[in-house]
DNA sequence: TTATACTATTTAATCGATTAAGCAAAACGC
DNA sequence: GCGTTTTGCTTAATCGATTAAATAGTATAA
C-alpha cells in the first residue's frame, strides 16, 4: 500500500512551503503573487505524483463538506429514484456529492437521519418532509443551513419549496373523466393532511362540487403500504360497496397498482366497466393492457429547480435567497384506461 | 446561529482536559481509569449541551470516514434501487453512510467517481463494475480498500463477488419453455461479454444444444438503452425476420419492456402467438395482461451478502477475509406469459 | 522510610489541509 | 544612498477530534 502523499510531501520535495502549494492548487497563484515559474514547477510535480488533496482535511479547515443530504420517502420509489438520479448527475458536475436516505415518512427516522447528517457536516438539505418534522426543519434553518423541500411542504415555514400543482393535476384528470361522460367518480387516497395529498383531495372535491356529482372517497391507511394484498382487498370492498362507480382516480402510484389488481380480481374490465387514472406516471403504464392514463409530474424540471434553489442558497453570499414556493404544472398523459372504446 | 460546541468547550466548562472527555465519549473510561464520578459528570454535561462530535475531525484523525461508496449502473433502475434501499438500511444500523453514484456502465465515468470517492476517503466500495475497469479495481485493492463486486465480476481479480447463477436462471427458463412445448425459442440480449451476460447467453446455448433446437439470438446495442423506441424497432425486425419464433427470453428488464411493446405493435398475442419470459422480475409484471413470467433475483439475499462481506473486510483485523465468489440462486416466477392457455 | 506501583488525569503531537500575518530581498522614487 | 513599495514567498495558527506519553498524587510493599 503506497502511502498517501500530502501537501507537505509535495512541499518538501520541492523545497517550498505547503502554503505556496496550497495557493497554487486553489488557483490563487496570481492573487498571492506566486511567480509563474514556481506555479508551473508545482503543478508539474503535483501531476507527476498524482497528488490529490484530502477532502476531509479540507472540510475540517473550511467547514464545508461539499456533501448534500437528501431525504426522500424511499429511494426505491420510482418517482424519487428518478429525481435522485438527476440530482446526483447535477451534483457531481458541481463537485458536490449526495447522501441519500429513506425516511419512510416517519418523523422519528427522519430526525435520526438529520442528526446523522449534521454530524457529518453536510452543507445543505433536500427533504421530502414527513409530518411532524416542522421544528427540526426550523432548527436547521435557524442554524443557517440551506434547506429545500419538495413534493410537499409546510405552509408555516419559510423554506424554499418545489412542488407541483396537485390541485390542478387532479382537477384536470377529473375534467377528463367528466368530458368522457363518467358519472360516478371515486378517489382512492391516503389519510395524509400534508400539502400534496390535501391539494389532491381538494382538487377532487372541487371538480365534484362544480359538476354536481356525488363524491366517493376511500382512504387507505398509510401503514398498509408494504402490503399490496391488503390494499387490494380494501379497494375491492370499496368498489363492491359502491357498485355505481364507473371511474376511479388513484392518488398515488402504489395505490394505482393495487387498485388495478383489485379491479382485475373483481373481474371488471378497464375502461369498459370502470375507467382509471393514476397520479404519477410510470414507465410501465404505457405497456399495461389497457395502457394507463396518468397525471405525470415533470421529473426533470422538478430536479433542476431543486438544485437551482439549493445552489443559490449554498453559494449565496450572506443574503439568503428569498424563500419561495415554486409550483410546477403536471401533465395528463391520456391513454386507454380512461376512455370508453 | 448558535455556534457549535466542541470537545474543548465541554472540557473547559468542566475544568477537565479534552482527552478525558474524549475517553469517556468513546467508552474508554474504564480502560483509561477515569473515575466513575468524573464519567457521570461528563456524560451529564454532554447531554445537557446536546454536544455531538464533529465527524470530519474524527475522520481526519482516525483515517476512517464511515462512508461506503456504492457504484451501480443507474440508481433509477428498479433492481439496483431495491438493493440500494436495503443496503442503506443496514448501513445506517451499523453507523455507516452510503454514497451512491451511477456509472452508466461507462469506464470513464466510473474512474471519475472512484477518484472522487477516494478523495472523500470512503472506507469501502460496493461496485457493479463496467467493462474495462479491472486495473482501477486492482488499484483499490492494492491500496487495501475493501471492495465487493456484485451483479458481475472479473474472474481475473481476487475480489469478493456476489452474483446469481445466471446460467442456471436462464437454463431453467428455457426448460420451462421446452416443457410447454415451444419449438423456436429466441433470446434478446446485449453485446456484453461481462460475466452476467456471458452466463445468460451460455445458459441459453446449453439448453438449445441439449434439446437440439435452433438458436435465434438478437443482440441490441447497449447505447440504445435510453431509446425505448429504437429497441422496440430492432426487436420487431428480428421477429419479422424469424416468424417461426414462438417463445422469447429477454436478458434484461428493459429489453423485456421494449420487447413487449414490439410484440404489441406487431399485433401478436402473448402467449398465444409468442411466449415471453424476462430476466429480472418487476413489481408490475404481475399486473400486465397477461402477467409476465420472470427469472427473479433474490434481492434481499444479495443485499445482505454484500453487506456481510463488506463488513467482514471493513472490520477484518489485518487478515483480509478470503476473497470468494458467492453465487445465489434465481427463482423462476411462473405467470401467464409463458404458458399457452 | 523509601522505593515502587497504581490511579486519575493532563500534555502535546497529530491527522492534512487553509489563510492571515510576517518578512527578506529586489525594485523604485527622489 | 536611503526610505518606501512591491514581490515572492514562509511562518504559524487553526479546524476538532484522538491517543501515546508524561505526570502528580496516593497507596502498597520491603
Amino acid at each position: 500500500m503506497k502511502k498517501k502523499v500530502s501537501i507537505h510531501d509535495i512541499a518538501k520535495q520541492l523545497n517550498v512551503s505547503a502554503a505556496t502549494v496550497s495557493f497554487v492548487l486553489n488557483g490563487k497563484a496570481a492573487e498571492k503573487r506566486i511567480s509563474e515559474e514556481m506555479e508551473q514547477k508545482i503543478l508539474k510535480h503535483v501531476n507527476l505524483l498524482g497528488y490529490r488533496p484530502n477532502r476531509i482535511a479540507k472540510s475540517l479547515r473550511t467547514g464545508k463538506s461539499k456533501i448534500i443530504g437528501m431525504l426522500v420517502e424511499g429511494i426505491a420509489d420510482p418517482f424519487f429514484s428518478a429525481i435522485a438520479r438527476i440530482i446526483e448527475e447535477q451534483a457531481y458536475k458541481l463537485d458536490y456529492k449526495i447522501f441519500y436516505a429513506s425516511t419512510e415518512n416517519d418523523s422519528r427516522i427522519t430526525r435520526n437521519i438529520i442528526g446523522a447528517f449534521r454530524d457529518t457536516q453536510v452543507d445543505g438539505y433536500i427533504i421530502v418532509p414527513p409530518p411532524g418534522i416542522e421544528d427540526d426543519i426550523q432548527a436547521l434553518m435557524d442554524d443557517n443551513f440551506p434547506v429545500v423541500l419538495f413534493d410537499r411542504y409546510f405552509p408555516g415555514l419559510a423554506t424554499c419549496n418545489i412542488v407541483v400543482d396537485n390541485f390542478d393535476g387532479v382537477y384536470q384528470a377529473m375534467r377528463h373523466f367528466l368530458q368522457h361522460n363518467y358519472k360516478n367518480i371515486g378517489l382512492v387516497t391516503i389519510p395524509s393532511s400534508q400539502t400534496q395529498m390535501r391539494d389532491r383531495l381538494n382538487g377532487y372535491h372541487h371538480a365534484i362540487t362544480e359538476s354536481g356529482r356525488t363524491p366517493y372517497v376511500k382512504t387507505i391507511a398509510f401503514d398498509l403500504k408494504p402490503d399490496q394484498e391488503k390494499i387490494s382487498h380494501e379497494i375491492k370492498l370499496f368498489l363492491q360497496e359502491h357498485r355505481q362507480i364507473d371511474a376511479i382516480l388513484f392518488a398515488t402510484n402504489y395505490l394505482a397498482i393495487s387498485g388495478l389488481e383489485a379491479i382485475k380480481q373483481l373481474g371488471k374490465s378497464v375502461p369498459r366497466d370502470i375507467a382509471v387514472i393514476g397520479f404519477d406516471d410510470n414507465t410501465h403504464f404505457s405497456l399495461f393492457s389497457p395502457s394507463i392514463t396518468a397525471v405525470a409530474q415533470p421529473i426533470r424540471e422538478i430536479s433542476e429547480h431543486i438544485m437551482q434553489q439549493l445552489m443559490a442558497c449554498l453559494t449565496g453570499h450572506e443574503k439568503a435567497p428569498e424563500k419561495k414556493t415554486t409550483v410546477l404544472q403536471t401533465k395528463l398523459i391520456i391513454r386507454e384506461s380512461s376512455q370508453k372504446q
